[in-house]
DNA sequence: CGCAGCCTTGACAAATGTCAACAAACGTGG
DNA sequence: CCACGTTTGTTGACATTTGTCAAGGCTGCG
């Protein structure tokens, strides 16, 4: 793969601190592919043959059962996805498909348990990284069994709201049909929530939210940090 | 601490592959202690000081939000709870709390950290112990998304069958409003449930569960190794 | 025996999903 | 650049699922 890609690799917290030899041993299998918008990239229950990072576009971390089918993550640049089933030698829980144009770079997982167990800096930033993963799920569980939908979705748009840098007004990052299915609810539900929150001062055009008053909502959505803080 | 529980712990997966100078220092500032039933252990939000390691009892991994409450986990013995939280050195994400008289090993994070870095088998224990964590998680991610509450219901009774032997009745592990919260519904709507699964050859007599006919209920059910298998 | 907690049941309310229709936005090929 | 068809978002009417409240039965324990 092109050594123009190192630095952005190298700079994720993953890859950090390892020692240079270990980095580039790890990206000489390594190649980088570029995907169009839409394409399944991996289908749960296969076999975790490699860990991706992607360095561009986004990815839809996403599951089906029964004829059903949810969204259960989004991978942004730069960062890695499927850690766990890499490391574990295990079947990929999730499907994964990309959103846009992307551009993703694979790394043989049987190199990545293979330097995890060689560089010892390398191990414990898969330890920190796969604790941080594991945290987020359980505040999405937290979200999912203890909120009803309508305060999922006010607790996004102020998660939202804070993440591109507070103003009044900002732009959602999802496609509303997405959104709705990150949230576990419908399209439909998901347009008459956005009404529900109008009386918080919520106003919608198009992918434009604009939030009034951020106390007012704040005092509908309660949110908490240990359910709503991306870092911690 | 009393060294008649050294061989216990150490049979964990977790400690089974480090050196016994790194086990015994691990254990040296552990303490053993024993608590009544329904004593809460840890709130979420405290800083998490200790790794817990359960000898006997149960215990209840639960979070409250505005006046709600539901059950995330039960942790039974011999396994380890809040690993992650101890390894981020973060704040504890989930409540605990005994179910019953429960004999708890309090080994200080502190302690862990630093033998996490000593350590490098010890390190890989923690790997694998943290993807395995998270993948459960995200299992448990998708039966609440992808499944109603019927359907989430149904393949509890078959996992918990085949947990428990696989014989045609065997006994529910939870008392029924605390299953109701781990499947994420009401007393009343798991009690109206259960009669639900009737027309599917399950009946229910207390705490004893009879299913007539395994095939039947898996037609409903669906069950799936992504989603339903403890391992992998 | 009597109390307390759990489970169940009924009646009802609220939340959420489904289906159908239509409008708006988008992309493609002419 | 426009016309067309496809996709997405919205809305209404309705069904289903789930939760709430209240009451009563059962059980276990002091």
């Amino acid at each position: 793969m092109p050594e123009a890609h190192y630095p952005e690799i190298r700079a994720l917290n993953l890859f950090a601190e390892m020692a240079e030899a270990n980095f580039l041993a790890l990206l000489r299998g390594a190649y980088v592919q570029n995907f169009p918008p839409q394409i399944e990239l991996i289908g749960e229950g296969e076999p975790s043959d490699f860990l991706h990072v992607v360095l561009s576009g986004s990815i839809d971390l996403f599951s089906r059962w029964n004829d059903r089918e949810t969204s259960l993550a989004t991978v942004r640049p730069v960062s890695t996805f499927i850690l766990a089933a890499t490391i574990k030698n295990a079947p990929y829980l999730m499907s994964a498909r990309t959103l846009e144009k992307s551009r993703i770079v694979l790394i043989p997982s049987k190199d990545v348990r293979a330097i995890f167990d060689a560089d010892s800096n390398f191990a414990r930033a898969i330890v920190t990284e796969l604790a941080q993963c594991y945290r987020s799920v359980i505040k999405a569980q937290k979200d999912l069994k203890l909120r009803t939908s309508l305060e999922r979705l006010a607790n996004y748009l102020l998660r939202q709201q804070k993440h591109t840098g507070g103003g009044a007004t900002f732009e959602l990052d999802f496609e509303k049909r997405r959104l709705a299915s990150v949230l576990s609810m419908t399209p439909e539900n998901l347009s008459r929530a956005f009404k529900g929150l109008k009386p918080y001062g919520v106003t919608v055009d198009g992918t434009t939210i604009a939030i009034a008053d951020r106390a007012d909502l704040e005092h509908f959505a309660k949110p908490n940090p240990l359910i709503d803080d991306v870092t911690s």
